[in-house]
DNA sequence: TTCTAATTGCAGACCACAAAGGGCT
DNA sequence: AGAGCCCTTTGTGGTCTGCAATTAG
């Protein structure tokens, strides 16, 4: 009976662990989900985002069914919060609004929950790469253990101008630049295709492109890499020095492979500073108005790493794709949240954006955290294998025969033998 | 505040063996 | 060119181990 029991103990554990997984991982996509209204749920908003869409006055400009509306032009959803004006404020408005002045552009500005986008954004969790507000964090984190381990960390009041030296963008192209930190997450995961059709900026405009979120990014692929590399290490120092100065948290190493963080002397290179823009950014930290024309809180930063715990193993066929671009990712984890910075083309028209958009939430949602099997006849013969502490043990002619007598049993019992089940 | 011991968490090693794959006849 | 044989390599899962990080005293 061992074979028997080994696969029926199996499966469940491994549903459960796959479920887990799942839930820990993607808890915010599910809630973006929600928001897409392809799960209608959240039945006690439903009123208040109708007369959103009213306010709008149906003008086909795309609103988030869920979000908070614009106090100030009424018509958009709105993206941050301004402490000192007491105002949510969409993208535009809030560059209009804080770029009209220096005192303006000094007012403390959170970024809104990425769950609900009705509270200003308390918590970054680094595993779901997404700024929450207490209340959100309280119920995606308290859904599983799994969650519970979500490492976050307050988010930096950001203050000063969001939308580099152009002042008063267009709404179409802040919501592009909002838009692009979702379209971030998307390279750890996307095929090199999509990722190219992500990633293809111009070339020529990038290296001038001082507007980019303030961050640039040649074109060139072994540069990106370096960025990520020392992004990722990077972005551990400041999040240790954060956890120490309120969690008493001891800092870790920056990992074993030795990415020495590159020095920014008076020297610094144009890409260098462009790294340490865009570094900056993610973390959340101000510029000095000397050196950058912006700052703006990374809040949907991807240069997250996630434990192995929460991730689980890597497909093999996964790997090639990962590793290009998350070489310091440990062996056996997927560091799915430390993608690229990449920026979406600012060119799209909303409906490519949207169209986008939708098929990243669609592939974020068929995300598979289980271990792919390559031979399900190789992993049966394991699960029926005899061990001794968890090793495999050499078969005896007694553990033969009782197989053997095991499956003849079975077989005369059913009469139709032992189907496997892959 | 510093040091030491205990605890916790994690990655990797280990095992046997069927299947896959390559080289050769 | 295809078949058959032989040998090497690969992959599979549960447990243990060593190391590093963290916590407690």
């Amino acid at each position: 009976m061992p074979r028997v029991t080994s696969l029926i103990l199996s499966s469940p554990l491994v549903f459960f662990l796959q479920v887990s997984l799942i839930l820990a991982t993607n808890a915010h996509s599910l809630s973006y989900i929600a928001k897409d209204s392809i799960i209608e749920i959240g039945i006690g908003r439903e009123r208040e985002e109708v007369m959103l869409k009213e306010e709008s006055g149906g003008s086909g400009g795309v609103v988030n069914n869920w979000a908070r509306v614009c106090d100030t032009c009424r018509a958009a959803a709105c993206t941050v919060y301004c402490r000192a004006d007491s105002a949510y404020l969409c993208a535009g408005c809030d560059a209009r609004v804080h770029a009209a002045n220096r005192v303006a552009s000094r007012h403390e500005r959170v970024r809104v929950c990425e769950a609900c986008e009705r509270a200003p954004a308390a918590l970054l969790c680094k595993a779901d790469a997404a700024s929450l507000c207490t209340a959100c964090d309280a119920d995606i984190h308290s859904a599983n253990p799994l969650a519970r381990r979500h490492q976050r960390v307050p988010i930096l009041p950001i203050s000063g101008y969001l939308y580099g030296t152009q002042v008063g963008p267009a709404a179409g192209e802040t919501e592009d630049q909002f838009m692009t930190q979702e379209g971030e997450e998307t390279i750890g995961e996307e095929d090199e295709d999509e990722a190219a059709s992500w990633l293809l900026l111009n070339p020529a405009k990038n290296s001038n492109n001082q507007n980019n979120n303030g961050f640039l990014f040649g074109g060139e692929v072994d540069e990106y890499l370096d960025i990520v590399e020392y992004n990722s290490c990077a972005e551990n120092q400041y999040s240790d020095q954060y956890n120490q100065q309120h969690y008493s948290v001891p800092p870790k190493s920056c990992g074993g492979d030795s990415v020495v963080p590159i020095q920014y002397g008076e020297g610094k290179d144009h890409q260098q500073q462009q790294q340490q823009q865009y570094h900056n950014f993610q973390l959340g930290l101000e510029y000095e108005p000397a050196k950058a024309a912006y700052s703006y809180d990374g809040s949907v930063s991807q240069g997250v790493s996630m434990s192995s715990m929460d991730v689980g193993v890597v497909p093999e066929s996964a790997m090639s794709e990962i590793s290009i671009s998350h070489q310091s990712a440990s062996r056996g984890t997927i560091d799915l949240f430390s993608s690229p910075p990449i920026q979406m083309p600012s060119q799209l028209s909303p409906m490519e954006r949207e169209a986008r958009v939708l098929r990243y939430r669609e592939k974020k949602k068929a995300r598979k955290f289980e271990k792919t099997i390559r031979y399900a006849s190789r992993k049966a013969y394991a699960e029926t294998r005899p061990r001794i502490k968890g090793r495999f043990a050499k078969r005896t002619d007694v553990d033969v025969e009782v197989d053997q007598m095991f499956s003849s049993t079975l077989m005369a019992e059913t009469a139709y033998g032992i189907v496997p089940s892959f």
